[in-house]
RNA sequence: GGUCCCUUCGUCUAGCGGUUAGGAUAUCUGGUUUUCAUCCAGAAGAUCACGGGUUCGAAUCCCGUAGGGACCGCCA
């Protein structure tokens, strides 16, 4: 049987580190099993979705390189799920309530000050033809729970091992709004059936919510699903999680320039028994995948470590697979600048600082004039090479009796108004007597 | 309140009844680079949350406690 995998994210907001990781690993169960891989959004929910959130997770998932087999909007399949509601409803495990959100709400506060358990009471069971018809009267519509009948479900999670829960401790779901609108728990059930998946891989906070689901996957067809739960991911602070924590979106990570290949190394990383390293590339990634490398205890978001694995593939690249980004930021970056200039980079984007100090020349003050007005005069004609460093400052260093950081530091300060940077010998050669000569005079 | 789960170096983790508790990363030191980064070599870093029990022997099994998380919605 073909493995197939699905994330359903509900376009509500944008995709982070969180659950883009959901993605990722269902994507790589699949990857690594010769599955497929399904995107499902989960847009039941009109009012909360929003178009522009669909296209954004499109895009983010397109540009960290995690492609699709199929997609589909769940607000496609309203009929379906209409239909296998009839189907349960004249199997009796669908029952009409008629409580109002307030009605509901107080019931709740109620149970929870008797300390008792906050159950659905299932008093909707015991209502008379005559308070059915009374309820009609005053024009509320029913929405629809689902009879829960199992006591305690069990099951084999892949990551969590034998799972068994209290079903008695959760309310009968609500399948279908009064309004007539699915809930998720219906029609994620409904679609995991209908599209034949294997393996649903999901967070921890699903657990409770997959004993309810179980249940009426049953109701509807054999199960044949086989579920595993991830512990969630903290933020660097031990925090939950957030949608609205835009510093772990993935789109802020694009704008800050970070490489896609770095976000998909740490969260092959996160929370699992590899390796803390930068991967050549998404076929390693798949390569290497293991489910049961996956920790069942939170893990830790380190923006450290993102950025360090950034670092290390920006220094990684060769000219030639980022010349297009490059010229783009200027067009006069050739490969003897990125090679000379890589090494003190952490993005890629950083690179405009140093066509900057390059380029553009930057007088920079010294406090040490004399110095440098020595060292001018002995700076050799062009052309320059590999070797003219170490013959300039030699010949500083006789005149002046000066070593070490006191020879060459002034000169870098000097140069590139910096006390830190690239080889002299090398970004001497990207300046240029000339401009070299015009910012020490100055 | 109920249900389910988690707790080992700063961080991510290995460990499945007998280990000097291993690795990665970060940190520090030395070497290389006439700076920084890289690279190489080395070091330090964990009373295995706490208490009890079982056992000749417990990070590992059992019970309890504490701390943390998830869920308990006409959201997903």
């Amino acid at each position: 049987m073909t493995t197939i995998t699905r994330f359903a994210p509900s376009p509500t907001g944008l995709l982070h580190l969180g659950n883009i990781r959901t993605a990722l690993i269902n994507w790589l169960y699949a990857k690594n099993s010769g599955g497929k891989f399904i995107l499902r959004i989960d847009d039941t929910d009109q009012e909360r979705s929003k178009d522009e959130y669909i296209s954004q997770i499109k895009y983010d998932l397109e540009w960290l390189g995690i492609d699709y087999d199929e997609t589909f909007n769940q607000s496609s399949r309203f009929e379906r799920y209409k239909e296998q509601f009839e189907k349960l409803k004249s199997d009796g495990r669908i029952y009409a309530c008629y409580e109002t959100p307030e009605e509901l709400e107080r019931k709740r506060k109620l149970q929870m000050a008797a300390g008792g358990k906050q159950v659905y009471d299932r008093s909707a069971l015991k209502l008379t033809e005559q308070q059915i018809k009374d309820y009609e009267n005053d024009g509320r519509k029913p929405h629809w729970r689902f009879l829960l009948q199992t006591e305690r479900m069990k099951w084999n999670d892949l990551l969590k091992g034998e799972i068994d829960i209290d079903l008695t401790s959760l309310s009968d779901p609500v399948l279908f709004r009064e309004d007539g609108v699915p809930l998720y728990t219906f029609s994620s059930a409904v679609d995991d059936v209908d599209y034949n998946i294997t393996n649903v891989i999901r967070g921890d906070d699903h657990t409770s919510n997959t004993a309810v689901q179980i249940e009426i996957i049953n109701a509807l067809d054999k199960n044949k699903i086989s579920f595993a739960h991830h512990a969630l991911l903290k933020a660097s602070t031990g925090d939950k999680l957030s949608k609205r924590d835009n510093v772990i979106s993935i789109d802020s990570f694009r704008k800050d320039n970070i490489e896609p290949i770095s976000i998909l190394s740490l969260l092959a990383t996160i929370g699992t028994s590899n390796s803390i390293e930068l991967k050549s590339g998404i076929k390693q990634i798949i390569e290497e995948f293991k489910l049961e490398t996956i920790s069942t205890s939170p893990g830790r978001i380190e923006i450290g470590v993102l950025k360090a694995l950034n670092k290390k593939q920006v220094q990684k690249f060769d000219y030639e697979e980022i010349q297009s980004r490059l010229t783009e930021i200027d067009e006069n970056v050739d490969k003897k600048f990125w090679d000379t200039i890589k090494g003190n980079l952490e993005t890629v984007e950083e690179i405009s600082s140093w066509t900057d100090i390059v380029f553009n020349s930057k007088p920079a003050e010294s406090d040490d004039k004399d110095y440098i007005k020595l060292a001018l005069e002995l700076m050799p004609e062009e052309p320059w090479d590999d070797d003219t460093w170490t013959t300039w400052t030699n010949a500083i260093k006789e005149k002046t009796g000066r070593k070490g950081k006191e020879l060459f530091l002034p000169l870098r300060v000097a140069f590139t108004g910096l006390t830190h940077g690239p080889e002299m010998k090398l970004l001497i050669q990207l300046i240029g007597r000339d401009k070299i000569v015009e910012r020490i005079q100055t």
